[in-house]
RNA sequence: UGUCCCAUGGUGUAAUGGUAGCACAGCAGAUUUUGGUUCUGUUAGUCUGGGUUCGAAUCCUUGUGGGACAA
C-alpha cells in the first residue's frame, strides 16, 4: 500500500510548481519531487557548457531548501519518439497537433505513476490550473478558478486511473494569488521570474522546428497553390505543413481583403483560401474520443471547446462508431481544426473528449447516412 | 507597320493643377502552456528625360514597358 501522505510533484522549477510543493507541505504531505528532462532547447542553458538546464537546477534548490528529496527523470529518447515525433508526423499529414495533449496522458502522467509508485507515494501533483472532482464515483477535471489560466483543455486524455491519485493543488486560485503566496513564503525571486519555464520544445516559430528536424522537408514537399473556393489558382505557398486552418498572417499573398486558410489538401500540396465568413462551420467529426460517462453527452448545456483559450460553443452530438461522434454545432464555429483537441464541458467540467478529424472523414460519416 | 489606351508602395486601387490616401501583403510590439486568431504601431510609391506653371501624379513632349484595334 502506497503512502497516502507521500506526493510526488512534478516540478519545473518555475512559480507554479513551486508553489504547489509550499502548499503541499503546509497541508502536511510529504513532497517528493522530480523533474523531467524532456527535451533540451538551447534558451534552458543559461550558463555556457552547463550540464543541466537551468531549470532542473532551479528545481532542486528548492527541494532543497524546503528539505525534501528531488529527483531527476531523463526521458530525452523517449519524448523525441513519442511526443516531438507524433507532433512531426501530425503536420506532415496536413493537421494540426496538440502536443501538450499528447504529452500530458502519453508521457508525463505515465512517467510519473511509474515513478510514484517507485517512491512509494501515492499521490501526484503538479501545477496546472484545474481542479479534479468527484460526482456518482466518477472523477472529472474541473477548470481552474482563473479562466485565463485555466489548463483543463489539456488535460482531457486523463482518465479515471489517472485522476484518482492527482492532485492540483493550484486549481482553486488566480495566477496572481499564486504569485502572492509564493511572495509571502519567502520566495520573491520566484514570483518574478518570466513566465513560461514549462518544458517546451519549440522555441520560436515551429515551421522553423519541421525544417530543423525534417532537414529534407521542402525537397519532399515543396511549393504549391494557393486556390479560393471556386478551385481557382490564386498563387503560391510554401508547402502546406507550414499553414493551418483559419491561419490569416504569413500568406504573402494580397487579394484585397483578408485571407485566411479554410482548407488543406495534403495529397495534392494545395491550400484554399477564403474570407472570414469561409472559415466557420457547423459540424466536426471527432475521433478517439474518450467519455467517463456517456449520459454527459446528451445533456442538453453541452459545450465544446475546439482550440486552447476560446469560449466554448454549444452543440449536439451523436456516436457514429466506436470511439466517434459527429458534433452539430448550435453556435458559430470558427476555423475547427483537425488534428486540435475538442474537449467537451458541461460548465465547468470537462466531460470528455477527442481529436477533430479531417472534412474528408465528416464527408464520409454524411454518406454513410 | 499604323491608330488608340494605360503606367501611383510588394499587390490592387484613389487623388481632373494645391499636404499622394485606402485595402491587402510585409515588419515590429502586446497577448499566449499547441498552431492559429485578435489588438496596437510601422516601413514603403507617382516608369525615364525635357517643358508649361507660383505650384504637376494630374497639362504638353521624348523614350521605355504593357494592352486593344487595324493591316
Amino acid at each position: 500500500m502506497l503512502s497516502e501522505k507521500r506526493v510526488l510533484v512534478g516540478m519545473s522549477g518555475g512559480v507554479d510548481s513551486s508553489a504547489v510543493c509550499l502548499m503541499l507541505i503546509e497541508q502536511g504531505y510529504q513532497p517528493v519531487g522530480v523533474t523531467m528532462r524532456m527535451w533540451d532547447a538551447p534558451s534552458k542553458f543559461s550558463i555556457y557548457n552547463q550540464d543541466e538546464p537551468d531549470y532542473i537546477v532551479e528545481a532542486r534548490v528548492l527541494a532543497q531548501k524546503l528539505g525534501f528529496p528531488h529527483h531527476v527523470l531523463d526521458v530525452r529518447r523517449e519524448f523525441r519518439a513519442e511526443v516531438v515525433q507524433d507532433f512531426l508526423d501530425e503536420y506532415m499529414g496536413g493537421r494540426t497537433p496538440n502536443p501538450c495533449v499528447m504529452c500530458n496522458l502519453f508521457f508525463k502522467w505515465k512517467y510519473l505513476l511509474e515513478m510514484a509508485d517507485k517512491l512509494d507515494c501515492h499521490w501526484i501533483a503538479t501545477g496546472h490550473y484545474a481542479k479534479v472532482k468527484e460526482e456518482n464515483g466518477i472523477k472529472y477535471i474541473e477548470q481552474g478558478v482563473d479562466s485565463t489560466k485555466d489548463q483543463s483543455y489539456f488535460l482531457w486524455r486523463l482518465g479515471q486511473k489517472e485522476l484518482s491519485r492527482t492532485l492540483f493543488p493550484l486549481g482553486g486560485l488566480s495566477k496572481v494569488e499564486v504569485k502572492d503566496y509564493v511572495i509571502r513564503h519567502g520566495f520573491r525571486e520566484k514570483a518574478q521570474k518570466s513566465e513560461s519555464m514549462e518544458v517546451c520544445f519549440v522555441e520560436k516559430d515551429y515551421r522553423d522546428f519541421l525544417r530543423e528536424q525534417i532537414p529534407d522537408i521542402d525537397h519532399r514537399i515543396g511549393e504549391g497553390s494557393f486556390v479560393d473556393t471556386q478551385g481557382r489558382r490564386l498563387g503560391k505557398h510554401k508547402g502546406f505543413p507550414y499553414y493551418t486552418i483559419g491561419q490569416r498572417k504569413g500568406l504573402e499573398i494580397a487579394l484585397g481583403y483578408p485571407a485566411f486558410v479554410i482548407k488543406i489538401n495534403p495529397q495534392k500540396n494545395i491550400i484554399m483560401l477564403g474570407r472570414k465568413e469561409d472559415v466557420f462551420a457547423c459540424q466536426m467529426s471527432v475521433s478517439q474520443v474518450q467519455v467517463a460517462n456517456l449520459y454527459d453527452l446528451s445533456h442538453p448545456e453541452l459545450k465544446v471547446r475546439i482550440r486552447y483559450r476560446s469560449q466554448p460553443i454549444s452543440c449536439r452530438v451523436r456516436s457514429v462508431g466506436e470511439h466517434q461522434l459527429l458534433v452539430d454545432f448550435t453556435e458559430e464555429a470558427s476555423a475547427v481544426t483537425p488534428g486540435q483537441s475538442a474537449v467537451f464541458y458541461i460548465n465547468e467540467r470537462v466531460v470528455g473528449g477527442g481529436i477533430i478529424d479531417n472534412p474528408s472523414e465528416l464527408k464520409r460519416i454524411l454518406k454513410k447516412e
